[in-house]
DNA sequence: TTGCCTTATTGACGCAGGTCAACGCCCGCG
DNA sequence: CGCGGGCGTTGACCTGCGTCAATAAGGCAA
């Protein structure tokens, strides 16, 4: 049985006091469980690995590497990202509290892309035979994994969309806006709140520069429609950020 | 129960004469049936729908409608599509023969792009509820259908990295080595084969305009790359090509 | 605290690909 | 078989974003 903390160097395998069970997660409703009742969270929540958390930059797992669980995220924010056969990174996702992330890697048994924390990060690993046995039992269960599996498709095909034609600005506002709605979900602020990644990391994800990324927060500042404070975001207008992601 | 002939004007729902069955199929190495044997397949195919063909432009779903079945395609083209808040329209996919579309559906119980024709097409419809319950009691199944939605993901992903930074020659070059890809796995040639979607279609799908799709497939047939003649393409150097694609 | 290094901002400039326009050629329909 | 309307190609010009460069501002270590 392979554990997340044989990646964490020399942490022994010990029963994990990281975190009760999923029936006393606070994130339950937005994750894995959202579709079980009492009895059925339970039997779940026996499959789940709980391990110490990541450190900022250490990885959760990497490209092509075996695959063997989904994991969900607990705390902090990990992003996803591939490298192209002539070595450019490109960040695929990125993964807030309650979010699950590894299917990409189910089709073939291998990781499709890489996962690495961007702060301290703690994380539920769910080994996938497991779920997929456990999957066959629960009709809830497997039906509420094809549908995290669709929606990762679906947002996917949004990300295409944006990215096949939007201008800089509206690539900028619908991903503020993405965050927003996240957070709102985690019963975050949808107006204030801090970005985890990088510039670098934010234009890779939405195939811009550093520069063009700054220079749109700067002009979305001096328009009124955000505060920007290193990372710090406020979003002052919301409505307008709505229509600068569409357009 | 819902068929497809519901969509397509008045022909009544009689038994479908359109193909045998799965077993019979010559794309089952392909498809759904892939990781089945003798016994499992007849059970799938009981619950498969067939009808009659699809005409060139005619819709198989339209995005925000009901979802009830994913589709396998069985002959022809089609091509997936969103139209965004500002009604621009975003190709998210072409789909060939022996490849599943629709999975972007389930997360929500509705549509999440609409699906045409390129040309005459006929599909297999697979019920989605009864596939989940098919699944429970196959575990080949299940697992393979969790790989082919996991694919699907990959395959975004992949996209999106080609869209993020990627020149118009790299994107153009992609696109077709990914069809002589498909192509060979059909056994088909993966060196001559003809273009179903438009000019517009591929601009759209790789976020160029048609101009500059035009332009790059006169100038990879100057470079000895490509022979291009309209729909018609032979790959003449495909080396040359996937190298392209990378950078 | 000081100092160093990484990350972010801002400006000047260039270019890939978008836009606009004109034209030619399929192909489907009568 | 000829005609018309979409589809594709090509050229000239324009622009949004990338590139390069210089500077500022955090943040972490000692």
């Amino acid at each position: 049985m392979k554990l997340i903390v044989d990646r964490n160097e020399d942490v022994p395998a010990a029963p994990s006091p990281y975190q009760a069970s999923c029936s006393t997660c606070r994130l339950s409703s937005l994750c894995l469980p959202l579709a079980l009742e009492g009895a059925e969270i339970d039997v779940l929540d026996r499959i789940v690995q709980r391990s110490k958390p990541l450190q900022k930059g250490q990885h959760l797992y990497r490209e092509s590497e075996h695959f063997q669980s989904v994991f969900a995220v607990r705390s902090g924010t990990l992003k996803a990202y591939r490298t192209t056969d002539s070595g450019r990174e490109q960040v695929t996702g990125f993964y807030f509290p309650g979010e699950i992330l590894g299917m990409d890697g189910i089709g073939n048994n291998r990781h499709a892309s890489s996962a690495r924390a961007l702060e301290t990060a703690a994380v539920c690993e769910i080994p996938f035979t497991a779920l997929e046995t456990l999957s066959a039992k629960m009709p809830h269960l497997q039906r509420h994994f094809f549908q995290l599996m669709s929606r990762e498709i679906a947002e996917d095909q949004q990300l295409i969309t944006l990215l096949s034609k939007s201008s800089a600005d509206a690539r900028v506002a619908a991903l503020l806006v993405s965050i927003s709605t996240r957070n709102a979900r985690r019963k975050l602020s949808s107006i204030r709140f801090r970005l985890s990644m990088s510039r670098v990391d934010i234009g890779n994800y939405l195939g811009l520069t550093v520069e063009t990324v700054s220079r749109v927060f700067s002009r979305m500042q001096k328009l009124g429609v955000l505060r920007v404070e290193n990372k710090e975001i406020e979003i002052l207008d919301r409505d307008a950020l709505v229509e600068m992601a569409d357009a």
